[in-house]
RNA sequence: GUAGAUGUAGCUCAGCUGGCAGAGCAUCAGAUUGUGGCUCUGAGGGCCGUGGGUUCAAGUCCCAUCAUCUACC
């Protein structure tokens, strides 16, 4: 099989080596492949998650309970990290990975979707973006310069380029411009970029548009960025869509570089995001439900709310071996919820990133064995998706 | 014992000079994909304390009665 092993020296001093993606295997049925990503804190096997810390932190767990259950990498979000308590904070703490108490790899969103998504009366211009905070209104500007100003005090181990995520559906010229605007910000990144020990992604763009999307691509590439992202996508628009834009896209995306898809963690897209040759995804998905007592099983979504598992003294799945499903009941997760106690959140957050975590680790083994889309057939006929696919 | 107030959904209460029984919370169910533990959506739920009366029509007006609360003796 074709083995690419890539190292892309970011340290042009030539120290140790900042960041490092390796091909380690391909698979012969599908475009999945197996890959590692080394950073100065660690590496981490592909296909992988990211479980979402979005301030710091990813609720309700600490870095040795999301260690032990195999995350290799997390998230965190430059816009919310800007408005509290501030990167000088956090810079001043030793960095995020000292200030949070995280010793794997750490990636930071650049702050382009929040921008978009939660500040208010925002304002876009060529220059960047000018948004009201979500917290107190106050006015604020970032550009693809300031935002790389601020992950580099951050320091995490890689940074994303400051993007425009547009709303679905979109009209053509208005992706196109996007698209553009999102390059040529995406150089401004790169340019602005100082310190070495960082891998700064770019972020494909382009909406439904298949024309658009390998015109973004294009556009990056000549970039050479590290890794790239798919950003725009499950954003709205039907799950057929968004596997259509991947069938074109992933074919053309550079082989020796990561593959970030990027706010996607439904068990079917995951599995249908590493047939096409993902290798890494984020999501809030299986931590936000947990707050509101949904569980991921193996049959589907388990809503702990639902006067059914009132007397349901069985743990969630019986085959998993999180913490959760050894010691608790259904009934007792239920009653954590209708009482509102703070438990429940923990222990079902616990449960789904140790579901996500150890179904990325089914699928690398799949890979590996050569029986992806037997373990996807599978998966499929036990798995009952509802809403989101999940 | 006397006087006053109050009885409307599981809970807390709206309901005007009589005209199809309402809200919030709770319950039941749904949503959530580069995170506000937030939020959003839908559903079920009523002998209007009880018994009479007036009226075309009473949660609403009148009488009686029961219950609860408060004050006084």
């Amino acid at each position: 099989m074709l083995c690419l092993s890539v190292i892309t020296r970011l340290c042009s001093r030539g120290e140790s080596i900042a960041f490092a993606y390796s091909v380690d295997y391909s698979s012969r049925e599908t475009a999945a492949r197996l890959g590692r990503v080394t950073t100065s804190h660690n590496s981490f096997a592909t296909p992988a998650f990211m479980p979402v810390g979005t301030q710091a932190t990813v609720k309700c767990l600490v870095g040795e309970e999301l260690e032990q259950m195999g995350a290799g990498i997390i998230l965190s979000n430059t816009y919310h990290l800007f408005l509290r308590p501030g990167e000088d904070i956090i810079s001043e703490a030793g960095g995020l990975h000292s200030f949070m108490h995280w010793d794997g790899s750490l990636l930071t969103d650049s702050g382009g979707f929040q921008v978009f998504s939660l500040a208010s009366r925002n304002r876009l211009t060529e220059q960047g973006a000018v948004f009201s905070s979500h917290i107190d209104g106050s006015t604020h500007e970032f550009t693809p310069e300031r935002s790389v100003q601020i992950q580099e005090k951050l320091g995490a181990d890689i940074i994303m380029a400051f993007d425009e995520c547009i709303p679905y559906p979109a009209e053509k010229e208005y992706i196109r411009s996007s698209v553009e605007r999102t390059t040529r910000w995406a150089r401004r990144c790169q340019e602005a970029q100082r310190r070495s020990d960082q891998a700064l992604f770019g972020i494909v763009q382009g909406g439904v548009d298949q024309e658009m999307r390998l015109l973004s691509l294009e556009q990056l590439v000549a970039l050479d960025f590290p890794g790239y992202a798919i950003g725009g996508l499950s954003v709205g628009e039907p799950k057929e869509m968004m596997y259509e834009v991947l069938d074109r896209l992933m074919p053309l995306m550079p082989r020796d570089k990561p593959r970030y898809l990027m706010g996607v963690g439904s068990p079917d897209c995951l599995l249908e995001g590493v047939m096409r040759g993902v290798d890494m995804f984020d999501c809030v998905l299986p931590t936000r439900i947990a707050r509101n007592g949904a569980a991921m099983t193996s049959k589907g979504r388990v809503v702990l709310r639902n006067a059914q598992y009132a007397r349901d003294f069985t743990p969630l799945d019986p085959e998993c071996t999180c913490s959760t499903c050894r010691n608790y009941s259904k009934a007792y997760l239920r009653h954590l919820f209708m009482s509102t106690e703070i438990l429940g959140p923990r222990l079902v957050t616990l449960h789904n990133l140790h579901f996500l975590l150890n179904l990325m680790e089914q699928i690398r083994q799949a890979i590996r064995e050569e029986r992806f889309l037997e373990f996807r057939q599978r998966f499929y006929t036990t798995y009952q998706a509802r809403g989101s696919g999940f």
